[in-house]
DNA sequence: TTCTTTTTATACTGTCTGGCATAAATTAGA
DNA sequence: TCTAATTTATGCCAGACAGTATAAAAAGAA
């Protein structure tokens, strides 16, 4: 459809016939083939009736099956990353932040009715970390990220007062993505959605305290819901 | 090696050529084959050679690859449950049942080494739970399983006072089967196994309360350690 | 038109796939 | 020794597999 960049960022177009596929678009019907299926149960077969795609063109694109699966998970992180920056965008609580997170999640995840998939890298990867030391590293690179990325939105709601000083971030932050993978597991089996929301709420009173009735605070904070740090 | 039972339970044995394999060991092996490759990238010839049985034996014992796939899970979590159960024989707190319980998993995902393979059924089911629904459904009950485990301990030590009353059993039974998914998941690609028991250890403190000093104590327990229960 | 460049389309290869048919081997009992 | 029962061993099949060689098509540039 968006006739992308043909080699400059320019106009100009490159000499040759014109490319027939979007390589973002193809990259996302790949990945929806393999988010499905798993990556050793998709054939190349599938992926060219997923991508609309020729046999030849996808190779020359992407490379070997292998090589654009890598492709795949790297556009689902990047993706994951920027939705994940978008929810900070208003300076929102740590609480009010936590519960867009999980809530965007689950939006991903498509959680409870036939159409449930869970996470694209937690439900595949992990078959494949073993024998493929590429995706495991990938796996792994992707879950300390979201451990630093959770992180520093808990050491920063700590500065601000609405977390307990005395917390270890990193152990809440840890936490935090133990909930997601949970609840990315969970979704892929069909549990409902609002069972998962209710596993991320647990999981948020436990980071940031139960909410309290409105009272004076001694502790000044800037978001309308206050939470009770813990001792 | 045990020339196991015949047919009924006495020494009988029936009729024909005796079986040159043992049925456990020989899930066992196959076990280990799908939990290293994945379901799908296991070819029937790798579990030929992984048993060392023949195709046809492997047909006639186990049936179709599907079918000794969710034989191997089942046997997984059979006996995944009856270690744990094992942990309980001497009614410990359940600050200790869960160090233990996270230790012992820790045990079989083998982290840290190049052997390391985490959980069989979270690291290779996912991928497979789509599209094939037995699989899927017993994902969700093995899930759903040890939520309902983890909450009878949790509501036990409720009872024995050492975690609030008023605290939610559920929220924290499916807060610690999070850290146990979590869990299995880095350890399959590779975090060591000193990581992931700080992780179990900050799991422990929010599900019991963090350990405090030795001191006079209003509430009586019965453990060693005593815990804060959280407000 | 003609040349160059790039992509598409067709077809192919040798290997591997899951599953099964069939026959040989090994035992208990008659 | 003979029969029935059970397992093992060999081999085969039709289809699917990942990956590639080769040629046709479609564009810009000369």
């Amino acid at each position: 459809m968006v006739q992308k960049k043909s080699k400059s960022a320019e106009g100009r177009r490159a000499p040759g016939r014109p490319r027939q596929y979007d390589p973002d678009q193809a990259l996302a019907k790949a990945a929806e083939t393999f988010w499905k299926k798993g990556y050793a149960a998709t054939s190349l077969d599938d992926l060219v009736a997923a991508t609309g795609m020729q046999r030849p063109s996808l190779y020359a694109a992407f490379g070997d099956k292998q090589q654009l699966y890598l492709k795949t998970l790297e556009r689902y992180q990047q993706r994951s990353r920027a939705m994940s920056l978008e929810l900070l965008a208003d300076h929102p609580s740590l609480r009010v932040f936590l519960k867009r997170f999980y809530q965007a999640a689950l939006d991903i995840y498509r959680t409870g009715g036939s159409d449930a998939r869970g996470c694209y890298s937690i439900s595949t990867a992990p078959a494949q970390a073993i024998t493929d030391s590429a995706v495991r590293d990938f796996l792994a690179a992707s879950i300390g990220g979201t451990d630093a990325f959770l992180r520093k939105q808990i050491t920063r709601a700590q500065e601000q007062g609405e977390v307990a000083a005395n917390a270890d971030a990193e152990a809440l932050a840890q936490l935090a993505t133990a909930t997601l993978h949970t609840i990315a597991v969970r979704s892929r089996v069909g549990v409902p959605r609002k069972q998962l929301m209710s596993i991320a709420a647990a999981a948020i009173d436990m980071i940031c305290g139960p909410l309290v009735r409105q009272q004076a605070d001694s502790q000044s904070g800037k978001s309308a819901g206050r939470a009770l740090a813990r001792g």
